[in-house]
DNA sequence: GTCTATAACGAGATAGAC
DNA sequence: GTCTATCTCGTTATAGAC
């Protein structure tokens, strides 16, 4: 069963020292964003010069980029491999809370909720990769509702891909609040209540 | 009924150089991030200087503890004129979600849900200032959920506080996701989709 | 209350040596 | 690939005249 569906625009070719860059750069994106981070800041916790990322990265747009890229590559394999394997449609949906879950105690936020806050703000290349981003969770989000749904174990009124960016923006934004409070739990409670709430109900005024 | 409940912990006293300020720096805010713009960008607006900003707000963390500060008492008054006003509960979450919609038709993210993104950049008194706003609209939200509770209308598992916070988040991280696409659709479906939720089930196995 | 002028700093980025 | 050195620009902020 093949589930990538729509790889980034254009893998960065990963070498040492690029990716070094990029996982420093990642952390500072995901807790601080994509403008409240410098090349320096990068250069100082590898104890580089600013002018050695400039050779890995030309500009900041480009490093950016290569974050997404990248960031968007191991989100779809880690989707992949929880649509390849065991369990019904809720558990992969739970699995799939977890993936997010797992950002935020490491005190991060997901890097392109966090991007996406600074939209306005990013060079074009980025926005577009962004939207690759929220299209690929959507879609993997759409085939795992529908095929819950038809097996009778999820229970929604709306087509599955209106449910999907219900998921997508009430994962998000979870994140983005339970941030403020540094609190995960506040994420996890948020996003179990999410799944839950695709529960095929028998009883009636379930309260 | 008096709704009003937990007022920002300063109130800025309001003068009309003032106030012209703070709308265009709102708007900036709202749309760029905090960190999106400077204050070169309010005097270009205004055709004035930096220089006479700073006599307004002596340093940009004063603007911003203003902005959030407005933004929650303009907030607050809505939601007290909601819960004051006509309608059970279903009607009074669907004016709220209304409210979050306003802000996105207008092509603007949440004032707070943007500064909640930027939140370890910011400085500590807007940060607290921030969470004031989340607590007052989590508690608000928790009166009108466990109001609708009793009275039979709404039905969901989890104590009020705790959907509470998934409504939140959910509407935030719908607006978030949405202003991507610059599709306000995007966050009323959602926002429909998440008070639909909370209808009391009589019949089985809504698919 | 708004202005001119400027300080002090940090940003992204480049040239050219090693 | 990484360095030193430098450039240019934008940022917040202040002093002092009007």
């Amino acid at each position: 069963m093949q589930t990538q569906v729509s790889p980034p625009a254009e893998a960065p070719r990963s070498t040492p020292a690029a990716d070094k860059i990029l996982d420093v750069a990642e952390q500072l994106a995901q807790t601080r964003g994509f403008n409240g981070f410098s090349y320096a800041d990068i250069a100082a916790k590898l104890n580089v010069t600013k002018a050695s990322l400039h050779y890995h990265f030309r500009s900041k747009a480009d490093l950016g980029r290569a974050l997404i890229a990248r960031y968007h590559v191991v989100f779809e394999r880690a989707l992949a491999a929880i649509a390849d394997g065991p369990g019904d449609a809720r558990a992969k949906l739970l699995r799939y809370v977890d993936l997010y879950y797992d950002v935020i105690v490491s005190d991060r936020m997901c890097l392109c909720g966090m991007l996406a806050a600074e939209y306005a703000t990013l060079p074009v290349p980025m926005q577009a990769e962004l939207r690759l981003f929220f299209d690929a969770n959507e879609r993997w989000l759409t085939v795992r509702l529908d095929e819950g749904r038809r097996a009778g174990k999820l229970a929604f009124r709306e087509p599955a891909k209106e449910r999907a960016r219900l998921l997508v923006g009430a994962l998000e934004g979870a994140m983005l609040v339970a941030r403020v409070y540094g609190d995960g739990g506040r994420f996890r409670a948020a996003g179990l209540a999410a799944i839950a709430d695709l529960h095929v109900r028998r009883a009636s005024n379930v309260a």
